[in-house]
DNA sequence: AATTATTTTTAGATATGTCTAAAAAAAATA
DNA sequence: TATTTTTTTTAGACATATCTAAAAATAATT
């Protein structure tokens, strides 16, 4: 069994490298996790014993198969939690990642089971992530940022790259949401901002930065 | 905020408190949680200093009305949690301690309350233990113990005192569960096992120490 | 290639929660 | 009441996970 410590140290060097295809390094692990690059070095080497990182002094970090499965368990219980408080308890997708933190360290094969069977074994979470399923086997799909579509071309917004409750109550409040089908109507040169019609219905300025969180399938 | 040990003593304290209504000693709350004396004293302290317990040394230990509130609601959380896995999870009332153990320390209020909810506010646990409100109320059903009856007269099983999973599975295989009917055919004066019928169909013989766990009402 | 800057690791400290062994207090017994 | 036994507390140690400050290794720059 692995400590919390150790359970939140393997899921971030999972999403490390799940985004720069870059070896993962000990001063990277320590601004993810808000922690100092000693405490770091630390706990490689606690993870290297264990044999769930390959870790050699001052080059970096690469989680092992064994330590590549532990991280994708505690994701998809992060992921069917997320899920479960959104379909079955009215949790909106802005409030439930703190929850879901502590959830996905509960122990119990049956209990996720069971949770991922109630929500009729999910594919991807509320914010458009993949679900890894009970073999750790993660379906991708092909996804880019809305803020590298082309004027006139459009897509279905498939995720978000912030998860940041802020940023998805804004999404909120514009009626972005996962689903809805967006049109690139205009460029705006000065600040790369963009003029999307969201369903065809409504039109809307959104920022690059907005643009750059958003992703299209 | 309290941490999970201290959640761990409260409750603890709590509980033993409910049982016995004497004073409660170090030792008591060490054999409780399996662990030494001296673990014990330190905590009393840290429990002390947060205002949780009023604690005089050598004069054993209560629960201030903070620490109350606080021990009724792990035990609030720790009830729901076993209804949740028994009534949407498939979970029997024999696998759902363990994982209770765990998911009683998370941290959300609108997470219990929805919880509450869906499982429209129920009173009594699948072990028949009352479940605190969400002001920590709780509804004491007036029981006894089975091994207390006389010989002809019966009741409605309301709950058991041990919950071994042992035990637990035991009942199921001789179809004991909550809201039977048992009736005292017999008593058995030589070992004071009883001769008890089950919903007036089945007839059955129990040890004292097992009629000494099933409550009736 | 030598120097400077940055990154990473080590060494030693701190906080939490536990333990053993010894001391102190309370309870039981003579 | 004095003595013995039991209970409780204290003192000091250990493991985990963190930190700061200094040292070592690597990377960048002149």
């Amino acid at each position: 069994m692995n400590s919390l410590s150790e359970e939140n140290y393997l899921k971030a060097i999972y999403k490390l490298r799940e985004k720069n295809n870059a070896p993962i390094t000990t001063n990277a692990i320590a601004e993810a996790m808000d922690t100092k690059a000693s405490s770091v070095t630390d706990m490689l080497k606690k993870l290297s014993a264990k044999d769930l990182i390959h870790y050699r002094k001052y080059q970096g970090v690469r989680l092992t198969s064994r330590g590549e499965k532990t991280a994708l368990m505690i994701i998809r219980k992060h992921r069917l939690w997320e899920m479960f408080l959104v379909k079955k308890l009215s949790f909106r997708w802005d409030e439930v990642h703190m929850v879901a933190e502590q959830l996905e360290h509960i122990n119990s094969d049956k209990l996720i089971e069971q949770i991922d069977k109630l929500l009729d074994y999910p594919k991807f979470d509320p914010h458009g992530d993949p679900i890894p399923d009970s073999k750790g086997r993660i379906e991708t799909q092909k996804v880019k940022l809305l803020s590298g579509l082309k004027r006139k071309s459009s897509g279905i917004m498939k995720g978000v790259d912030d998860h940041d409750p802020s940023f998805l109550r804004y999404l909120d409040k514009e009626g972005l949401a996962l689903g809805c089908r967006i049109q690139v109507t205009d460029i705006i040169e000065y600040d790369r901002s963009l003029k999307i019609s969201v369903d065809n219905k409504k039109e809307l300025y959104i920022s690059h930065e907005v643009a750059k969180n958003i992703l299209i399938g």
